[in-house]
Parts: structure tokens; sequence; C-alpha cells
DNA sequence: CTGAAAGCGCTTACAG
DNA sequence: CTGAAAGCGCTTACAG
């Protein structure tokens, strides 16, 4: 290994000094063009690299979000974990965060206040949040251009931000295929609110898999929950009147286990296959009664973790926009669950 | 957020300097037992946590090296890949690196060389490697103490160490469930090499697993291919001729395209499942052409991300033993192919 | 056995 | 507009 190319080897090549060339590099204070144009071109002639060790070191500390719209408890902190014990492992170079966490229903005003008072003073964002303080973030993000990134949400409505999404329509699929193999002919969609980008996906995907792996298994209908606990329990109750022979359920929220409540209800728990969504406390419970026989996970831990470590490359390069961060939905049945459950 | 605990809080409490502080942190030169007890007692106390950065930009470059028995070419390829990818994020920590890649039968002797040569100079190790290799680094290890991180081997036979493991059992049970919810009811299991410890612990697994979650499928009888695709093949037919109802099967090595291509000679692909272990091109188009139901994929590039970062965490935390780090096996069908397919 | 001092590669007030 | 100097938190010769 050659020894690295150093701010002060650019300097002395370029005939300023370290400070300049700092200033130079990093695009800080005014300076004659000419001069900042031929620092810039040594330091790219040198092949030099800042050394990040040593930038964390001497700058002041940076200041990130993270804004997240609170979901049911356990999937959350699954979330707000990640995103804490990631920011965490960035301490070591001089960050400080905040993760502010605000009520999807009420809390918009809270979240829009929240940014008014802080965006101006911050290197970086994270996001998870609905259309309108999705429509905030855009806004403030035309006058003070910093790196945003978005975790599952709507991202393309969110300009000019990295983001970590999951695969909604391979969701989808997974379940039609699952729910196929498990022997499934005649089954239906316990979908989470109508109209939501993510379950209309799930849904298409869900069809697409129907068709082209697990033909001979079809889609008697879709009801929408709400993400209703209640509700699911009553949308099942309505699926199952209208058509007694239902044998697969695919549920695309975190509700699975008021599903499962009713099939155990009516002793149908072992007749229905069921299928659903993210992993906590009761969903536990149902894989191991075995009223629930899957559960896709979408790693919201993972995904917390991901959109820091991408906003972090984000400040660190330049402010570049990078590619999407896909996180892969992980199947769990009773017999991997226990790789599952410490997942702190 | 606090100001965070710097070596000169812990210093001024514990009533020596700066230096003494750092040699007794991070366990170097000698020192009266007391002082050092006492140090590392405040440091506790006060909640110190080095800064990472600092020790990379004050300490010459820690020299490490990843020693790996190659494998099949493409499921080696993702480890080697996120070996290095892994070491090159901790370039601006200031580390060098070697991966070093030795041939299983052939390359013991050139591995042990290996270590002879470097081992004293070397800060840590990751190895992946058969039982000769692993004797030769105990032993080594009994004089000079280094941080060394096992990647899926037999680990138990390296004393003093940190693991990246995947859990056998799982796998097997994982297997066993999935092919009963196939709906076979006579299976059979094609083995790698017989009496080794991960295959063993797979078989075992599997009939845990027929017989808590999967009532009803039995386990027929279990061959073994030596890892050998011939061979694997071999056993497939002798298999089938010894029983022609088979209709399901788990090959708990990466051969599971050769136990595919007896399938399809014979047109027996569509009534037999088959679940195997590993992913790469050839399992791949078995996916897809159907004649493989699903893999079970030991994320070899998360294996290897996870072995460099205990390895850096275990340098940087005065040589602490970490606990196991565990990797999911991921379960892959078709449906789900495609978070695959990009997998660098 | 212990400590003072230099230095790692940067950034940032501050002074010219 | 430019540069000298201090300082970030650590480690490591080196001197006591």
């Amino acid at each position: 290994m050659n020894k690295a190319v150093t701010i002060s080897d650019v300097a002395t090549q370029a005939g300023v000094s370290v400070s300049t060339a700092s200033k130079a590099l990093c695009g800080k204070g005014r300076m004659a063009d000419e001069t900042r144009t031929r620092i810039i071109e040594t330091a790219v002639a040198l092949g030099y690299r800042p050394n990040r060790a040593a930038q964390a070191l001497s700058r002041k500390p940076m200041k990130v979000a993270a804004l997240v719209d609170r979901g049911p408890e356990e999937v959350q902190s699954h979330l707000v974990r990640g995103l804490r014990d990631s920011f965490e492992t960035y301490a070591a170079f001089n960050v400080d965060y905040d993760i502010f966490e605000f009520d999807p229903i009420s809390g918009s005003a809270e979240a829009k206040k929240y940014l008014y008072d802080r965006y101006a003073s911050l290197d970086g964002l994270i996001v998870q949040c609905d259309d309108v303080v999705t429509e905030e973030v855009n806004r403030m993000n035309e006058f003070v251009n910093i790196p945003i990134v978005t975790i599952v949400s709507d991202s393309e409505k969110i300009r000019s931000v990295s983001s970590v999404v999951i695969n909604a329509e391979t969701v989808g699929k997974l379940a039609a295929q699952f729910l196929a193999m498990n022997g499934a002919k005649k089954t239906v969609i316990i979908a989470g609110r109508s109209e939501t980008y993510i379950h209309e996906r799930n849904i298409a995907g869900y069809r697409e898999g129907l068709e082209t792996i697990a033909g001979g298994t079809s889609l008697l209908g879709v009801w929408y929950s709400d993400d209703d606990w209640k509700k699911a329990y009553d949308c099942t109750k309505d699926a199952f009147e209208k058509n007694p022979d239902i044998d697969g359920i695919f549920v695309t929220s975190y509700l699975a286990p008021s599903v499962c409540d009713y099939l155990k209800e009516k002793g149908l728990e072992k007749k229905v296959a069921v299928i659903g969504v993210d992993l906590y406390d009761e969903t536990e419970k149902c894989l191991r009664d075995g009223s629930l026989n899957a559960t896709i996970y979408q790693n919201q831990y993972l995904q917390a973790q991901n959109a820091v470590d991408v906003l972090m490359d984000c400040l660190s390069e330049g402010y570049r926009i990078l590619p999407p961060v896909r996180v892969k939905p992980e199947l769990v049945m009773l017999s991997n669950l226990e790789c599952y459950t410490h997942r702190k």
C-alpha cells in the first residue's frame, strides 16, 4: 500500500497553505476562483481522498434528524432502535442525531413545526412519513438543499433524495407462492388502508404471483381493514360469510393476529393457510399455535440501519444522491422463528 | 447529547496521565496490575468508549488477514467479495488487509506456511478453514494471542475466538417444514461430506423438524455425496432405485442442481419437491425451471461482512471475545429470487 | 513503572 | 483573499 495522498501534499503541490486547500476542497468560505480551481485540479490529479477519520475528528458535530410516523408500538420500536443503534455507531464520526416520532393521524402539524424549527440547522434528514409531511419536506428542501433519505414511503413523492425501499410486489408474490405451496386454492386478501401505495403494490404482486408461479390458486376478493384491529376481524368474518370455502388468506398489514382470532373461534385454523406481514409478539404467538403459517418480515431494524448508512454516505461524499437500497422481505415460519426472537 | 467521555477524562479521574491510561486500556506494555485495574474500572464506571476516528488516526496501520478455504467458485466469491468490501470500508481506519485463499484439499500446507510467515506480525485474523489448519491456528494462538474470528466452521475447535455462525439445525428444520408444506410425505436427504459437523447438524435439525412441525412426513434415508457433483447424481439415482415413491429431497450441500438433473432426466421434477442450500447460477436456473423448489441461502456475503465487523470490534475494544454472530438462513424461492439476483 | 510531547490528517476560528 | 495556529482524541516512541 502506497502512502495515501494527504491534503498537505495537495497544498504543497498547488502552492497554497493547508487551510486554503481545505477551504477550497470542502467548498467553504470565499476565495479567488482561479485558486479554488487550481487546488481542486491538483487534488484530482494527485488522487487525493480525504481521510474521514481526520475529518470527523476536526469538524464540529454534524446535525442529523430522523422523522418517523409512529406505527404499532412493536413494529415501530424496531425502526427506532435501528436508527438509534446505527447512529450510535457513527458517534465516532461526530454526529448529533435526533429522532422525532409523531402520530400519523394527529401529528402532521407537530411534524411540520419540528421541521420549521430545525431544518436550517440540519446537515441531513431521514424521513418516514405521510403525504402532508412529505410535501413539507419537499418545499423546505428547495430552499436549503440537504441530503434526505426516505424509508419505505411513497418515495416517488420526495424529490432529490436517496431511499430505502421494500419491494412490495415481491412481498405479494411471495405470499401467493406460499399459500399455493400450502395447497390453498381459494384465497382472499385482507389489506391495510385502501388506496395506499404499498398495499396496492402488495395486491398487484400477489395477482402476478398467482398467475406466473402458482397456477391453480385463485383470488376471491380483497377486503380493506384500514389498519384497524376490529375491522380486520370483521372483514374476515364477512369474507367467510360470502365464501365459506376460503382456504388461504394473505394479510398485507400487521393485523394477521386479528384474522387468526376469527379462525380460531370458528375452529378453522387448521384448514385455512394464513400469511401475514411484520413480526411482533402477537404474530409470534400465532405462529406458535399454528393459526398463522408464516409472516413476511420487512426487517424494520435493517431498514433503519440502511437509511442511516445511506445518509452518512451522502454526507461524506459531497451530498450525492445514492441509488435506492432494497431490503429483502424475509419469510418467517415456525421453523426459523428462533432466528428472529432475539431480534433485540 | 452529553459530551462523550474521553480518555483524558478517564486519566484525570484515575489520577494518571493520558499515556498511562491509553496503555492500560489497550493492554499494551507492562504496568502495575493495580494501576491497570483501577484505570479500567474507572473507564467502565465513566462509560468510556474510545473514539475510533482518533484511534485510527494515531496508531500505525493495523494488519489483518483472512484465510479462507476455497469452495465452489460462485459461493466462495461472495465470501471473498464480502471480506474485501468490508475491509475497504475500514480503509479510513488505517487497516492493511490481506485475503488468502487456499485449496481445501491440497492447500493445507500452503495455508500453514502462510500462517508461520505472518502470524507474529498480525493484529487480527479471520479464518474459514478445515481441521488441519484450525489445529495450526490454535497452536499459534497459544504463543501470540490475537483476536480470531471464524466463519461457519467447527467453531468449537478453535479456542478463544469470536465467530460468525449459521444455525445448522434451523436450516434442517426449515427444510423439513418446507417439504412438508409442499405435500411431501416420503423424503430423503442427500448430504455433503459424511461425518461433517455442519451436515450432521443439518440432518439432526431436519429430524427434529419432521417431528415437531411437520408430522406425517418421514425420512427414508440419508445419502452422502462427499460434495462431489457426480456422486450426488449417483446418490439420487440409488435413492430412487431403492424408494421409487420419494416425493421430497433435502440437499444439505450446494449440489442440488445435480439432484435436479437426475429428476429432469426421469421426468420427475414436478412430482418431487427439492430444497437445497446456497445460491449461484446453477441453483438459479433450477429455481427458474421449477426443478428446484427452494434453496436456503446462507448469505456468504453477509457472513463475511459480519466477520470483518466483529474482528474490528474485537480490535478496538481491547481484544474482547465477542458472542457469536448468527446469520439467518434465507429461504429463496422463485417469487423472491429477484431480491438475490443482483447480489453483486 | 509512568508521563510529557509529538504527531496522525483534517477543520475552523482568528489574524493578517 | 490567504495563512499560521490551535485543536479534535488518541497512540507511541522517548525520556525519566
